[in-house]
RNA sequence: GCCCCCAUCGUCUAGAGGCCUAGGACGCCACCCUUUCAAGGUGGAGAUCACCGGUUCGAAUCCGGUUGGGGGCACCA
């Protein structure tokens, strides 16, 4: 089994090729086969490197490797069928047009698009099927002349047969086109280029693909294949059309309605594993009701046979979920490390692993962990400056019992020994002041959280005074007090 | 407009004629745990399996039609 990738570099690593990189990468690995990647970047004007980089690079975040194909943007390719960049392919694609036009299969066309549209046009008008009318179909020796004399290029048609045409889907089963409802349609631009129904069919037996798995919307371009292949006398590949990734109105996931760069997704903290698995479960199930596939297990399980035909909504809520549960499967180091990049410099990675069972649980992306933790790095004004001083009162009290609360806990963080100045030292010792002042425990704590970590919500309080020791407790609850003499005055 | 594909809780899905008074997960609601928020635990609401016919002793599962949705019809890929 040999199955290929053919991303096109016009746009950053979209969702709905990751998926169908990851369905193609599994199905080579279940089978022991070969995956290549193959660059279709014959569209010059919007081709780049730099999204050719992020097509390979977010692959690699995915952990999809391939056997043959670019390893690098840029860098050389490897394997026996190089290059794997259409751009560096053009001698093959003009020598099998030339095959093509001596077999009488294609011919040039000289139309310009103005006559082209003049056409369409009119068959819309008689409410026909828009395909080409063949004008240039045998054209006779002084017509093409005088169209080169006009200084016209022509472009390079495919003569489609009118036949109907059926193939096995991988994933549908029988399918059946007539090709009489087809256009002859373009393979080379008048410019010289190449284009996709052509080279894909063209590449694919270069290099020996023998199953091609790609998205549905590719399902009705697969005639006009099956009919270029013929006329090559090429072996037919397997084909196997899988569903669509959905935006939540069901139409076919776009960058208008969804977010659909995977580099985004990485960007927000989303672990590539947990990535690969929500993505796997889009479309295909083992078959059971287990849904924690690591991408080993994943390859292990895949058969394309399996594979759903109705398209699945792309849903954040199940990708948050699944990526809350790998966070908290991951020790104190391993989250610490994958935290890293998302916290400052100036913290420590010891103090980094010291964070991490307070955010452990709370963390549905890695990029949150400013958001939850931030108090511990910030310098004690701009933890000041997040919150107003209403906040410190507690649910039941006003700024009286704040003040309270924060001077006692004041006092008692004053007085505690070095070596007491652990959050079970402090929950105790707070919980009996609450006690003795006659509020409740939670009332009590309410003020302290606001004052030292900014926020009415925070990971468990006493654990974070710990976290930020006795000079920046008593710093910032100085700062709450304040506020509430402000709040007071005013 | 023409062609093709699809159709199980809001969502992702299990289901390949009797195991289904349709299972799991996410989300939602309630309760428990609890210093807040999470996480965790328990329970709940939520699908006449799009609809209509047929085949069969028996259909979510097979067949036909209808409806609905989607995709494709480029000198883009």
């Amino acid at each position: 089994m040999r199955v290929r990738m053919a991303p096109s570099p016009t746009g950053p690593l979209h969702i709905g090729t990751a998926r169908t990189s990851l369905y193609n990468f599994l199905a080579a690995r279940h089978a022991g086969g070969t995956y290549v990647l193959r660059v279709e970047d014959t569209d010059t004007a919007r081709s780049t490197v730099e999204f050719e980089r992020d097509i390979i690079d977010n692959l690699h975040w995915l952990g999809i490797s391939w056997d043959e194909g670019p390893q690098v943007a840029g860098g050389d390719d490897i394997g026996p069928h190089a290059p794997y960049r259409q751009s560096l392919r053009l001698e093959l694609y003009a020598s099998e047009t030339e095959r093509l036009l001596a077999a009488g299969a294609a011919y040039r066309c000289w139309c310009t698009p103005e006559e082209l549209e003049a056409v369409r046009r009119e068959q819309e008008a008689r409410r026909e099927p828009p395909r080409y009318n063949q004008r240039c179909l045998g054209l006779p020796d002084a017509e093409r002349d005088a169209f080169v004399a006009e200084g016209r290029r022509p472009a390079i048609r495919f003569h489609v047969e009118p036949e109907v045409v059926r193939f096995d889907d991988l994933v549908r089963g029988e399918v059946e086109f007539d090709n009489s409802l087809l256009g002859d349609f373009v393979i080379v631009r008048n410019d010289g280029a190449p284009l996709y129904h052509f080279v894909v069919v063209v590449d694919d037996q270069a290099m020996e693909i023998t199953h091609v798995i790609r998205g549905e919307d590719h399902l009705s371009n697969t005639p006009k294949h099956i009919a270029l292949i013929r006329a090559l006398g090429y072996v037919e590949p397997r084909f196997g059309h899988i569903p669509l990734i959905l935006n939540a109105d069901r139409s076919k996931m776009s960058k208008r309605k969804s977010q659909v760069s995977i580099s985004a997704y990485r960007e927000e903290g989303y672990l590539p594993e947990a990535f690969v698995n929500f993505l796997a479960f889009l479309g295909w199930s083992p078959g059971t009701e287990e849904e924690l596939f690591t991408l080993d297990e994943l390859a292990q399980r895949f058969e394309v046979e399996k594979v759903h035909k109705g398209g699945a909504i792309f849903d954040r809520d199940r990708l948050d979920h699944l990526n809350g549960v790998y966070i908290r499967a991951l020790s104190d180091e391993q989250l610490a490390l994958r935290l890293r990049s998302w916290v400052p410099d100036a913290v420590g990675d010891e103090d980094l692993v010291r964070m991490v069972p307070l955010v452990r649980e709370r963390l549905v992306r890695l990029g949150d962990v400013g958001a939850l933790i931030g108090f511990a790095w910030e310098p004690d004004e701009v933890v000041a400056s997040w919150y107003a001083p209403e906040l410190l009162h507690p649910r039941n009290g006003g700024p009286e019992v704040a003040r309270q609360a924060l001077e006692r806990a004041r006092a008692l963080l004053t007085d505690v020994d070095d070596a007491d100045f652990s959050a079970e030292v402090l929950e105790q010792l707070c919980r009996a002041a609450a006690d003795e002042a006659g509020v409740k425990a939670g009332d009590f704590f309410t003020p302290i959280r606001v004052a030292v970590t900014g926020r009415t919500v925070s990971p468990p309080l006493f654990a974070s005074l710990e976290m930020i020791g006795r000079q920046r407790s008593i710093a910032r609850i100085d700062e709450a007090l304040a506020k509430l003499v402000v709040e007071a005055v005013s």
